[in-house]
Order: structure tokens, then sequence, then C-alpha cells
DNA sequence: AAAGAAGGTCACTAGGTCAG
DNA sequence: CTGACCTAGTGACCTTCTTT
């Protein structure tokens, strides 16, 4: 099973305490047949969140989703580092239940995929909440990301007069906050990543995106014309993480990705071109973690692409990045240098020897957000600690197997928020129409975690984001036998590919040409991105892998058919109060008397 | 499978042999009676680092309320403590279903509290106890006395500041910063206690709040990769006092909190997570009558009282009574200690002119694991953002009563499992038999959740770990208003108690002797460490507090019976939590506008 | 104006130092 | 080796200045 390698870090385990939020069976959900939906995955959850802003994303004409909802605090030290800020407050109220529908579903509102207006469109069906996930995100590095991307406009006055602390910031905060919080999606803060180091950016500093730390780095080393070296090969691994443990690579970072004194684009940004960031941002946004290769520091090699915006003419499909020089994803490193590496390095190189060349722009791209996005990255999943689950077999099945349903569920739930948010920073999948993503995304959902998962697996058992391990019996009372086999099966051919591989496939489920009602536009444009990214991932028999996901997908869909007709009559109460609290299980018989 | 892989930090690590002894189990849940058991929760691993995210501005609380401010809100990478270490994954096939019964098992050998604790006697360095106060000797590095305490009061003019523009105009500010230092600072001086062995923290390094000389053997245990090996079972107690004593221990201890490379924060800490202030701050505040005694800001390092239970045997001197011989302190009598006595230390000596005595080692073990555990201290705690909940009053009283319910349930079930970590480490809990653990646990939960959030609440309202902030209306409708007023009534007691004394208040609690079905052996001995525990905690009307907590209890069990009996009437409709709980506030609409 | 970036500030921390 | 200090950075905020 599994083995947890490294000793220390995970050793501590046990007694540590952490508690994930979430706590182990967390679930609560319920359900009722009558005809409403459910939103079982809802009830997690819950904050705020806010950012965003336009993010570029949809062309959205207000702002207040109704489901947004983020999460706010975590308290344990998961890693994953999304950053979200939040606060918001806003939100509008939702509305009822929805109806009958999906499981899960996406409302587009929510997940900020459009930015219309949200709720209400949709509401017939959908919704899903993202949102509220147990496990929170944390942030590593205790950083706290930076306030914003937009800073407010006024300013206050120092906020720094020490004493009055809180209350000084607050109101000025407050207010500005609020206000973000307002547009703020729940979850979709537009998340634009730092070209260089992938850590939140705040605005465009010397040509590129970048964050407040490669900022003022780099205004420092060209004022006063540091000369760095760096202890190793010149190809460290520039990440967020580690930024600072090699500033000659950092600064060789700055330049490959255009930073320069005359890249500097001042006053405000052209009102038209501002659309096209999305997409085309979407595109050099991209923040591939690899090292630099290209330009030595010193030489101004990378001219920035383009200055400034206007050009962006990219087409969604094309992408014409400039950034291509750099992804290299899969990074042999060479350098093995103990410490330094980031796992990610390690890892990969690790894994498969392959060296795939060079990546498409648009792989480049999947790969990266993949690497931010999913949550079961090697980084990510380090010090997943897994845990048994032991059932007692003399409960009944049914109620297990909503037990574990819900489980599963759950940790899905956990996982559509990330690959909303992969999938908003995919330019093939942002072009779409919000109808046909949401159809990508609802029926893609599974396929696409199942590919997440798939890292921790192991022939016999699955292991979720807070060490919940599952066996293939516990999967088998969920679904059924022949699911469960065609699920390991698939994951015991994918489970050691690397992050990168993972990723690549994780994006060609996700952008499928042949969903149901699909228009042909999106089926033509997807067909095209889906082979972009299939190329990069070349890997002998991957049709019988893909085919097999497919399958796999539709099966689930019909086992969540099944859910959600049952449902009422499985589930009345959240199983994990029923322990807790000591409360009867509810279910059939029983039941139906006592109320008073 | 799972690759628990350490990146460079954490795996140097491991590398550097730090072997992970034996597994132990932390603690099982069983459920049913019948003596099976599950391991529900087992280990976590501790992750590397956690951030937050969220900025957390001001608190709007529904009313807004005066006093507003809740506890900030950080996560932050919990931690654990030393010992366990743990790595196992199986076990054994159980079977019961969770049904009804009991919660928690603690096994109490699991927990390594026993004796281990290396100091015994005899070392060199040991400090003496004389009357209760402590004089430590020891210490080694350079001992300066710490040039000054706090760094922020004064602000150094830099010189060194390479940059040039020294002359700024900000003057004013400069000012400003001054002045705090004077008073205020002298005598408070917020004492954060480093994670690792206790001493006063220098800041924030590799992701903890460490002091000096934790710090700098983190970096020379990573930089060179030294190995390590621990003498005696890898189990040793790392206080101040001791932490140069065994190397092994100190490093894990180290990466058990969360130290590493990749935890790193540098620059300016945001501004909203600017603490509150601990402990003393708000001691001080509550000067007010009575409880003179704050001192302990920060308590903390623990004492190994160890012991308990058998173990014992490090001592020389036989020791048979279990927790009995450390007791020491408090009382003043004298008692030999042999552990290490440890009493420890650091905090009191601030000016405040009282002496509080220092704390009994329970009391100082109970403080210091309340700091890792509870979800709720102020380092955890300080970005939260606080989120309004807004119902919708036109949907049924009932679907919002088990809605709410169902949230501070979740909200109790979470820290349901760091009680359960608090109390495997207290000796006078794990030494009584597994029932009267349940019992302990099960009937006082709600007490210990009580006290526990205690800081998070306002006249008002209190803050969920999410963020998610409920009023007094709210609480009416899942309670009753009576119980809402004696809830908030205790809370306005103790909110701005510091952590160290709530700790000591939810430990007393956990320690009820007068809890129904305990033997009557338990009943003597958690008398005593209840007793123990409550000197050390010298407020004034503490007898009124412990009264109304037990009501509380008491009132909050027959809550639960009712909606054990109802549950099923009531649940059965979907209370789709989450779209309540997302729905904050209607917004306000101010600022929609800017969205894009 | 308003939005948005360069630069400046200065609260903070990794590392290096060197008595102890 | 340890750890109190010191130094060179680092980056969250803020101010000043540009451009739309
Ligand atoms: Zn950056
Ligand atoms: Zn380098
Ligand atoms: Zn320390
Ligand atoms: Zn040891």
């Amino acid at each position: 099973m599994f083995k947890v390698e490294s000793s220390s870090a995970a050793t501590s385990s046990s007694s540590s305490g952490l508690t994930i939020p979430s706590s182990n069976f967390d679930f609560e959900l319920s359900f009722c047949d009558d005809g409403t939906t459910e939103d079982l995955f809802d009830s997690f959850a819950t904050s705020p969140s806010a950012m965003d802003s336009t993010s570029g994303l949809e062309s959205s004409t207000d702002n207040n989703s109704a489901g947004g909802v983020v999460r706010g605090i975590k308290i344990e030290p998961s890693s994953d580092d999304d950053q979200s800020e939040v606060m918001s407050t806003e939100v509008s109220p939702a509305p009822p239940p929805p109806p009958q529908d999906n499981l899960v579903v996406v409302s587009s509102s929510s997940i900020g995929l459009d930015g219309s207006n949200p709720s209400t469109s949709s509401s017939s069906n959908n919704k899903i909440i993202m949102g509220g996930s147990l496990i929170s995100s944390t942030r590593q590095g205790g950083e706290d990301s930076p306030k914003n991307m937009d800073k407010s406009s006024g300013n206050k006055l120092n906020a720094t007069s020490s004493s009055g602390s809180i209350s000084n910031n607050n109101n000025a905060i407050g207010n500005s906050v609020k206000k973000e919080g307002v547009f703020a999606d729940s979850n979709n803060k537009s998340f634009h990543p730092c070209r260089v180091c992938g850590d939140k950016a705040s605005g465009y500093h010397y040509g590129v995106t970048s964050c407040e730390g490669c900022k003022g780095f780099f205004r420092r080393s060209i004022q006063k014309q540091i000369e760095y070296r760096c202890l190793r090969d010149g190809k460290c691994l520039v990440i967020r993480l580690n930024r600072n443990r090699c500033q000659y690579c950092r600064f060789k970072k700055c330049l490959a990705v255009g930073m320069s004194r005359d890249s500097v684009r001042y006053g405000r940004v052209p009102k038209r071109s501002r659309e096209v960031i999305t997409s085309a941002e979407a595109d050099q946004s991209s923040f591939d973690g690899t090292s630099p290769h290209s330009g030595s520091p010193g030489s101004n090699s990378g001219s920035p692409p383009s200055t400034t915006t206007e050009s962006a003419s990219t087409t969604n499909g094309g992408i014409v990045g400039s950034t291509v020089n750099n992804s290299t994803v899969n990074n042999n490193n060479t350098s093995p240098t103990s410490t330094v590496g980031v796992s990610e390095n390690n890892s990969s190189s690790t894994n498969s020897g392959k060296v795939s060349s060079t990546l498409s722009p648009l792989a480049s791209l999947v790969t990266q957000t993949h690497l931010t996005h999913c949550i079961y990255t090697q980084e990510k999943v380090r010090d997943v600690t897994p845990r048994k689950l032991t059932l007692d077999l003399k409960e009944h099945t049914e109620t297990i197997r909503v037990s574990l349903f819900s489980a599963l569920s759950r940790e899905m739930l956990i996982s559509v928020q990330s690959v909303v948010e992969f999938a908003k920073r995919i330019p093939g999948f942002t072009s779409l129409p919000q109808d046909d993503q949401l159809i990508l995304i609802k029926t893609g959902f599974f396929e696409i975690w199942a590919v997440y998962v798939a890292p921790m697996t192991t022939k016999d058992s699955v292991t979720l984001s807070d060490g919940l391990t599952l066996n293939r019996k516990h999967l088998d009372i969920v679904y059924e036998n022949e699911f469960t086999i065609s699920l390991f099966s698939l994951w015991s051919k994918i489970s050691k590919w690397t992050d990168s591989d993972l990723a690549l496939l994780s994006g060609a489920s996700l952008l499928s040409p042949q969903r149901h009602l699909l228009t042909n536009h999106s089926t033509i444009v997807l067909t095209h991105s889906q082979n972009q990214i299939l190329d990069s991932l070349n890997k002998s028999d991957l049709s019988p892998i893909l085919s097999d996901l497919r399958r796999i997908g539709t099966a689930h869909g019909e086992i969540l058919d099944w859910f959600r007709q049952h449902w009422n009559k499985l589930v009345c109460v959240p199983p994990l109060f029923a322990e807790i609290f000591d409360i009867p299980r509810s279910i059939e018989d029983e039941n139906m008397y006592n109320s008073s």
C-alpha cells in the first residue's frame, strides 16, 4: 500500500493534530427526491472570496454571482496554493434549490465561467457549488496574498500608525474590499500569475505581468546593477516557493519573460485591449515553472513580447505565445543539487525518463495551470498521510454506500473547483460559448478527477486529499464492480505519470469534442485544441486510455443518475452527525414514524 | 501511489536520518460499543505550510457591534507536537458502523506522553526552582540577554540601507512609530512562544513562529545535511530548557511544527493579519479587576509532566504516583520534580507586577497543547474574514434551524478532533479508562468548543473558522433564546482572555470530575487534575464562569437530544446548507460598479 | 479624473558572525 | 555547537507620475 516514504515530514503526523477542516467524514448532505435537487455538493463551505474581477474571463456585466463561495479558512497546513483573497460579502441570495437536474451542476455564474449574470439564468438547474472546500486551500509560504490586484483607489494615509492597528486599516481596507467583493465572484478570482514565479501578479510591471516581489526584485536589480551568480548550474527553477534561493536564476527568468526597463507601460490600459487580454493573457500568462533557459542575464535578450497590449490579436485557437522558448515542461533537470530543486522538478524527471519535446504553447499552459490548480500534484499531496477506512459490514449496505458516495462526491467537489480554475485559463475553453463550457465541465469532471487523483492510487486503493484511503471493496460498494475494475485499470496505467502528463491528459479530457449537445463550432474548436494537447503527450498507448476514460465518465454519469433518483430514500441524515451526535440513523422504517 | 515527497527542505530532513521508530497510532475512534473500532481519523500529516488566504479586514459583524473585531485569523501551519511518528497505515478491518454511539476513544498507549522525557535530573544544567520561581541556568550560545525584545518598538533608521535615499518625506511616519515603544511596550510585551521550544520567538522563521535558537539550529541542520540520532527513544520533550539535549528530537520537532525552506515568508507581513497582539494585551485590557494574573501569556512550554502512567520509569526516584509528581509549582509545594521540571519559564518575567506563579506542569502542558491544537488561537485565526450570514426568513424556520444547527455542528466537529488531540496529550486524561475518556469528550465537547471559540465572539456574534458569522438571532433559531443569552453572557466574560487562560479553562472543562457515569477512581483523579489546572488560572470570578459553562453544556446536551429525536423529521428536507451559507447578506450595491 | 505603473518605504526574515 | 546580533535582501503598501 502506501508508503510514505519520507519519514520525517510525514512523520509527525499522527500526533499532529492537524485537523483538517473537514474532517474526515464530514459530509453532510441531504437531499430529497422530491424533485429537487441536489446540491449535493453544497454544503460545505463557504466562504467568500473575492477577488476578481474582471477577469477577463467573461464579459460580464454584473457580477454578483450568486453562489459564490469561497473558502476562507484553513486550518491546516494543507498545502495548496491558491490564493484567494476573500472577504467579500456579497453574493446574492440564492435561489431556492434548483430543480432537478444534475448532481453536479456547475452554474456558470458561480464558477465564474461567465460573467453574466449568474444565477438567474442558469437557475434552472444547476448548481454546484464550489467553494467550499473543506480542504481548504492554503497558501504556503506563509505569505499572504497581496491584497488584490486592484488596489483600491483611494489610499489612505498611512496605515502604519501603529497603535490603532486594527481600526485604521479597517476602514480603508474595508471599503476597498467591499468593493472588490462585490464583483468578486466567489471562486473566481481572476488569478493572474506572475510570469516569473507564478505567484499572484499585482499588475503589469516592466512589461510583464508580475508579482510585487518580482517587480521589486527586478527594480532593485537594474537600479543597483547587481551581478548575481548561480551557485549551481544556472537552471534553477523559479517558482514562488523558492524564488529567493537563486537571484541569478530569478533575474534570468525575469529577463526571459521579457522584463525590461523599456517595456514599461504607464497609464491606464487601453480600453479595448482589455478584452483581449483575457484570452491573450491566458496564453501568455502562462507562467511556466521551468527554469529560464534563454537569455542570460545581462543581455537583454528576451525582448518583451509585445510590450503593450495591443497586438494580441491572437486567436484563440492558435496561440502564438512568445513564451514558447521557455516551455520545456518536463524539465530534465540536471542538477541534482539536493535542496534546491523543487519537488516538482525532481519528480518529473524521476518518474519518467521521457524527455518530452517542447510542448506546444497550449500544452505548456495546460501543464502549468494544472500544477497550480490540481490538488493532487506531488507538491501538494506531499504530506498527506493515508488513513485506512474500516467499515462495519454489518451496517446496511445502502447506508455505507451513501456515505462513501458522499465522501467521494465531496472529494470531487473539491476538485471541481480546481477544474474550473483550470478550465478558465485554457484559451480553448474560455473561447467557447458558456453553455458549452458548462457541458464540458458537467460531463467531464469525473474523468478529469479520475486523472487528477491517479497519482494517489495504488493498484488497490485510492487516497483522497484528506488522507482517507478507499480500497476496491469500498469502491465496489459505491459503484459496480465492473466500474471499479475499469477505474483501477485506468489508474494503474496512469498513476505513475508525471504531473505534466496528467495535466495534458486531463486537459484533453476537458476539451473533449465529443460531448453531447455541443455546438458544431465548439466541436471543431475542441478537436483542434484537444489534438494540440494530445500531440504534446506522446505516449504510445494513449488511445485505449482515452477510450477507457470516456467510458468511465459515461458510466459514472449513469451512476450519478441512479443516486439522483434514489437519494432521498437513501439519505436522510448526514452520516457524520449521526455518529457524533448519536443521531439515529434514520433511514427507512423507523424513522418514518417518529416524528411526532 | 502516493508519493510523499518532500521537497527540498523537508527532504533533507528526512534524509537526515530521522527514522521513525515505531508507529504509534494516535487515536482511534470507535463507534460501536461493541468494541470495534474504526479508525477514521488517524494521522494526518502535517503539511509544510499553510497559508492562508484571505484578507480580512474588518470584521463586519452583524451589528456592528462595537467590539467588533474578532481575532484575526490566519492560517498557519498547525503543527503538532512532537512525538508521534507514525506511519503506518494499516488497520485492521473493522466492522463497526458508525451509528450510534461513542465517539472517541483514545488509546492511551498511543499517546506518547510517557516518559521519555529526557531531562531527568541529572544533567548538568538544570534549573533550579526556588520557591516557586525558577531560575534557569543553562543557556548556551551567546548568552547575552537579548538586546531588545521587541523589535517593533523602535524603528531604527537604518543607516545600513544601501539604497540610498534615506531622506524621505515620510518622516511623519517615523515619528509616530517611535512612540509605540514607550509605555506600552514596557509592560506589555507580547510574548510569542517558539513553536518548537517555547522560548520567546523572534519572528516567523521557515514558516514557523520560532526563536533565534531554533531558527539557527534549523538553518544549520538543513544547510549541512546533518544527521542526528536520538540516544533515547526519539520522544524527547523539546522545551527551552533542554532543547539542546537531543538534536534529533529538536529537529524532528522543527519539522513537525512545519519548518521548511518552502515555507519561508519574506518581506513585510500583510497588514491585515497584523496581529492583535497577543495575550499580553488581552490581559492587560482586562485589567479591571481581577485578573491580575496574567502572566503567562503565551505560555507554553510544555513541561512534561509526563507521564502519568506508567512510564515514568525514567526517573530515578521511583515515582509512584502518576501525575502527581510534577505538581510542584503551583502550590509551592516543593516537589521534587524529578523530571525536568520544568516549570517554566519564560513568561513570567515581565513586569507586570503580579507575580503570578509559574504554571504547574500540567497547566503548562495544557496551554502548550492548546496553542497547538485549538483552531481558534490568535495565530491561527489571524486572517479569518468574517462573513455575515443572511437568511431568507421566508424559508421554513425548521429548515433554517436545521441548517444552522448543522453548520454549528460541523464547526464543532472540526473542533472535536482538536479536542481529542488535545485530550490525548493531557496525562490526566489519558490515564483514565477509555470509557471515561469517551464520557468526557462526549459530554464536554460543547463546553470546550464554547471556550475555544470565545475569542471569535463579540457581544452579539460569533465567527466560525470559515468566517461565517452568526449573530444572536441566528443562534436563537437554533437554540432557545435563553440558551443563547447564557452563551453570549459567558462569551462576554471570557472572550478577551488570553489563549493561555482559555487553554486552562477548556482543559479544566474537559477534566470535569462531575460528569455522569464516571468511575469513582476517575472522579478522584479528575478532581485533582482539574484543581491543578484551575489553580494556575487565577481569575477571581472563576466560579460563576465554571458553573455557567457547565449549565450551558448540559443545556446543549438537551438540545442535542431534541435534535436527535426530531432529526429525521427535520432533515429530510434538504437543508441545502450551501445555499444558505453562501448567501451573505444582501450586499451593498454600491460597489457593484466597478467591476469591469 | 481614473486607472495603472514605477519607485520608494520600511516592516520583516534568511544567513552569516563570532563570543561563549 | 549554540544563539544574540547584524546585514543584505524581500515584498506589501504607498506615493508620485503617466496615459487614457
Ligand atoms: Zn513573481
Ligand atoms: Zn540558479
Ligand atoms: Zn525555539
Ligand atoms: Zn531524542
